[in-house]
DNA sequence: TAATGTTTGAAACACCTGTTTAACTTGGAG
DNA sequence: CTCCAAGTTAAACAGGTGTTTCAAACATTA
């Protein structure tokens, strides 16, 4: 067939390969070899490396974003949300929607990376993408926390967004050692129970004393 | 004079540049180049590129570590640590040591890098060099916290790694959001005077209830 | 001063990169 | 059956990569 699943098996071996390697590190060609596809093929159907990095990344988040927008919408028509309605919310739609597809650690690995890695255009390229999804979270947030100075949960916010991703990023290494040294199996569901408790805590810390604002 | 310079302008440039585009992104050429050095010299002096990599490293955790261990062993003598006068040496450490000779944030991004991108030689690196240190201090922490499961500080650790490394690697964009948005010009106390609560709060969060171990 | 070992310099090496081209195959509509 | 657009293929392109070579320049020792 002519419409074959070429443009899938790249999503596939590209976002396996992305995770495990990060974006430099991956030639096209040991994409395009590994997929059983043509090198000309990414350009054909996605135009540039760069755009299939994109694309990896909104087959995860499209989804993702929808489910939690839809979610954020039961909230703000409420009076009050709790902190801890809010992140259980969060967790909850991220543990489900890249469920359906594939896994939860490659994701989060590839957040890391884009975050990190890649400066340039995959951070423009999210704001523009998913800016307003994040913007109506943090108004939320923002209310659920109103005693937290802005500055303050802005700090806090990125703290506590470095401590998910950059675990989930290393989550098989982690799992591992996790294993070995406290005999435990560490499932997703697990961890996100480790987390929201710290997360919680984190965000409701004392606040200390404000540094000085440009006059 | 034979023994020039050149080592230290490569290790300079080498290490703005790695902060700045990542180490897959920065090529020698670029470095010899802005370093106003022969393209051979990183070959001649430190053998490959890995290898320039990991001195840019050592030249910040070498001393960093000499301080830090100083500091654990007078903590090791005292018959009670509280956490938070051994995140307190800790953040000291952080802050003075590189304080001397460059950028700490710099310092921050590279390490958030190397945790994140080049997974695979640069951990092993660290691991096998400062390994030993950073067992020293989980060890004070498990006496400063011995009230948590052993899994449960293992993960939380991680997750407080995993904020301190997520927020330095992109410091330079969140301070620039933190200036223009809450007019604040944050600097690295202030993030480390946020931080300390937070990391606190977080370690001392309720446990939940623990995942099964295997039988 | 002469010999020595270290450091620099320009060029080449072999290889890998993302992208483009143009010929070719193929599925489905008229 | 014909035709056309969509998809695939192998080859080439232009440029960048880390690394090596070997002659020249240099500082330091004898």
């Amino acid at each position: 067939m002519a419409q074959s699943d070429t443009v899938v098996r790249i999503l596939d071996t590209a976002e396996a390969l992305f995770a495990e390697k990060g974006f430099a590190e991956t030639s096209l060609r040991v994409i395009t070899s590994r997929a059983k596809v043509n090198l000309a093929a990414v350009n054909y159907h996605f135009g540039s490396k760069k755009a299939l990095i994109q694309a990896v990344f909104a087959r995860y988040l499209d989804p993702f974003c929808e489910e939690f927008n839809k979610e954020l919408a039961s909230l703000e028509k409420k009076s009050e949300v709790t902190l801890e309605e809010l992140l259980e919310v969060l967790a909850r739609c991220t543990v489900s929607v890249p469920a359906t597809k594939g896994s939860l650690s490659v994701f989060m690995r590839l957040l890391g990376l884009a975050y990190t890695q890649a400066q340039g255009h995959m951070r423009r390229y999210l704001q523009e993408h998913y800016g307003q999804t994040f913007l109506r979270f943090t108004n939320l947030l923002k209310l659920s926390s109103a005693d937290l100075p802005d500055a303050e949960r802005f700090w806090r916010i990125h703290f506590m967004l470095g401590a998910v991703v950059f675990t989930m990023s290393s989550l098989d290494a982690l799992r591992d050692i996790a294993l070995s040294d406290y005999n435990e199996k560490t499932r997703i569901a697990d961890l996100v129970a480790r987390l929201l408790p710290v997360v919680t805590a984190a965000m409701q810390a004392p606040v200390p004393e404000q540094p000085e604002l440009v006059h």
